[in-house]
DNA sequence: CCAATTTTATTGATTAGACAAATTACTTAT
DNA sequence: ATAAGTAATTTGTCTAATCAATAAAATTGG
């Protein structure tokens, strides 16, 4: 069993290899969970010693089997609960992720497994990203940048990439959800900037930053 | 804001005034807790200097209001938590305590309202206990216990009064559940023990120590 | 009312986690 | 290849929470 402070280490390792850094080193770790690189150092030490992850100034950080398994169960009562703080209890997907910051960490045997039947079996946390299956297995999928569509072409919200509280606001007053459907218009070479339709109706032209935020399928 | 130890404490001082302790002393609090006296004379000077708690030799520990508020904030969680548990994900009972230990201190402005108004407002938590509103008010029932109702008198479970697991464990077997109609049949003046009809059909003897730990309306 | 016991309070040590400052080890650009 | 800069470690300090051992105070039984 870990504590709190060791789980939410092995998540910043994990989510560091997701975003596809090769090298894990404790400055990085240190920047992802806002601490100082002493105490990362001292925590690899201690997740060595468990056996959850292994550590090699060349190599960096990686999780062993043991530490991959936990921070995967993490992420899957993260999402899970993400889920139903959206859709059971009315709360806006900018605000889910604090709440499920601190809900994945409850720890009971069936909990997860309960509360992923209770909702559904839901592939997808309401930010678009795949819940982790209770064996562990991730349903990988195919995702696009908004920024890589061809101009005509009509593509559906996957997921964003950017999930800071300003880029969602901005997405909500757009009108823009998981599943919602775009349509490339125009594309403008001299900045990337292009102009898109939002469902039926609405004309928008968004920033090249946007369009790469934003990942569709 | 409290730290999780915080609201440990102070729940178990409500607890312990709740149970009709007229002085709270140090070592009922660490009794209550399974913690070292020492450590709750440390709690008890940090309380007090946070003014959520008063604190004297002679008197005990009492809650101000600040720490009143707390703690009912923290019991109007968990009782919602258990509601959730048992209602939603289909837990039993004897579990939901020991899960809603953890998550009554997950913290969010809006989180045990929104989760109320999810579960339809209940009134009471799966052992019959009363769930504070938001404003602090504790609906409150006349219950007796078991014990004291007269021969072919029906009654109806309202809340058990020792939760503990092998109870809770009983009287599943028993079906017997919150809400259950109990009707007294029989009362031996030997030994206290009853006879007694669970439902419509089911009759069973149960001992005096059986009805002093069920309350009914 | 005094001795024995229980409570309360103090003190010192321990553990988990964190940080700042200093040191050592790498990189990188010149 | 060396100086300058960045990253990795070490060391010492800090806070929250705990316990064991002890001392002081209060209760209780005879």
């Amino acid at each position: 069993m870990q504590s709190l402070t060791e789980e939410n280490y092995l998540k910043a390792i994990y989510r560091l290899s997701q975003k596809g850094n090769i090298k894990i080193t404790p400055t990085a770790i240190a920047e992802e969970i806002s601490v100082n690189a002493a105490s990362v150092i001292d925590m690899i030490k201690k997740l060595s010693e468990k056996k959850l992850i292994t550590y090699d100034k060349i190599k960096g950080a990686k999780l062993l089997d043991k530490g991959n398994k936990a921070a995967l169960s993490i992420i899957r009562n993260h999402r899970l609960w993400e889920v139903f703080l959206l859709e059971k209890l009315g709360y806006s997907w900018d605000i889910v992720h604090e709440i499920a910051e601190q809900l994945e960490h409850i720890k009971h045997p069936e909990l997860a497994d309960r509360l992923d039947k209770f909702l559904g079996n839901p592939q997808y946390d309401p930010h678009g990203d795949p819940i982790p299956k209770s064996n562990g297995e991730m349903p990988n999928t195919v995702k696009t940048l908004l920024s890589e569509i061809e101009v005509g072409k009509t593509c559906r919200v996957a997921a964003v990439k950017d999930t800071s509280p300003v880029y969602l606001q901005y997405l909500l007053q757009l009108s823009v959800n998981i599943g919602t459907k775009i349509k490339l218009l125009e594309k403008i070479p001299f900045d990337g900037s292009m102009t898109i339709q939002i469902g039926k109706d609405t004309k928008t032209t968004v920033s090249k930053k946007f369009a790469e935020s934003l990942l569709v399928d």
